[in-house]
DNA sequence: CCAATACCGGACATATTGTCCAAAATCTTA
DNA sequence: TAAGATTTTGGACAATATGTCCGGTATTGG
């Protein structure tokens, strides 16, 4: 692996990578893409390709650091808040769907064909981490529900995969608030809030 | 593609390739089994594979169908019981555990690594229909959350199969009827139940 | 300026895919 | 049961992908 990653000549090899991956992934499917195909595209030789990463999983993958780091920010910054008890909980809701909203395109190649098996995956692990932060910070308290956390973890975040993913498909036709509201009020009062009887 | 299903040598080279994906994907992860790999497990010719299936994927597949089959069936006889209410709510979900403990081998092997992908999304399908009738029956009358009644609809078979999965990657160790009392309680009232001032 | 380091580019061994064939084995049915 | 139909075999085949390696060249940081 070329190791320091201040060299500007690593620098550019890696943007090239990474943005002919996603100029290739808006054209076709994840798997049809071959390394040649991506250095092709790059303009960088196959050795070089291999100097940096392991695989096309691997330049894959490492893609998604950028995201990661920004949920991680909103989600901090929830858990700090002072507001009401909602407000900071599942601090990564909203950051995800605005920042799917902001990059819908590559989001919507992401999420087709085989490529998503991989990039969802990537974002529930990285969801994972974030809710089992999120459960850890807010039900300390009272130890009922802790016996089977994890099942409340992969719980919430595949419902949110589903909302998400269900909403790309529909083309993010609602504004992000909105998904955002509808999902947290699904997941902290579940899908029959109080029966009120309001026609 | 051999056309006779009835003729012998067909439905055995079927039944040989079926179970040697089976017992390689048990073994290894399903991206990493090749077509070498199950004639070889299966002691059949190259050629003979290529008679019968276009690719890995579509043996894969084709094995699939007896589980959706047995599946739709198991759902059908639920359907057709006569429970309260309560019990009708989400009815999937406990026949649905069952049924994957008792055929916990069989789950696991589609379940797992990425190959599950395309059985979990047939599971997804028939479990949609499920619960858009589910919404359908019990949200009739208020025309509140109807606006978004899909997204309801992805966010609890989400959900469900997220518990599902994590569940059988925990070697189904919880009794059906706790997953399916926990997934119950999560989908109806929420991760924040009503903070109930009990001890 | 110069030593360090990253890139090139192409060769290389290896592996996988999917197709093809003629001969042998097996089946169906008359 | 015999014969005609069908399937399996086993290996050869081209095409393509992967991952490694090297000497030579170009760029960089100090």
């Amino acid at each position: 692996m070329a190791a320091k990653a201040t060299d500007r000549r690593t620098l550019r090899t890696r943007v090239l990578l990474r943005d002919a991956l996603i100029t290739l992934i808006l054209k076709k499917d994840y798997d049809a893409i071959t390394v040649k195909d991506i250095i092709d595209q790059a303009n960088v030789g196959r050795s070089t390709f291999y100097a940096h990463y392991k695989s096309k999983e691997a330049l894959f993958r490492g893609g998604f650091e950028k995201l990661r780091t920004l949920l991680v920010e909103h989600q901090r910054s929830a858990l700090a808040e002072r507001g009401n008890a909602d407000a900071r909980r599942l601090g990564f809701s909203r950051a995800m769907f605005e920042h799917a909203r902001d990059h819908t395109e590559i989001y919507r190649a992401l999420v087709r064909g085989r490529g998503g098996i991989v990039a969802l995956g990537e974002i529930r692990r990285v969801l994972s981490e974030l809710v089992r932060e999120d459960l850890t910070a807010t039900l300390a308290r009272n130890g009922a529900g802790a016996a089977h956390r994890e099942l409340v973890v992969q719980y919430v975040v595949g419902a949110f995969m589903a909302v998400l993913t269900w909403w790309l498909d529909r083309r993010a036709r609602l504004p992000p608030a909105e998904v955002d509201a509808l999902f947290r009020a699904l997941t902290l009062r579940g899908i029959a809030p109080a029966d009120d009887d309001a026609p």
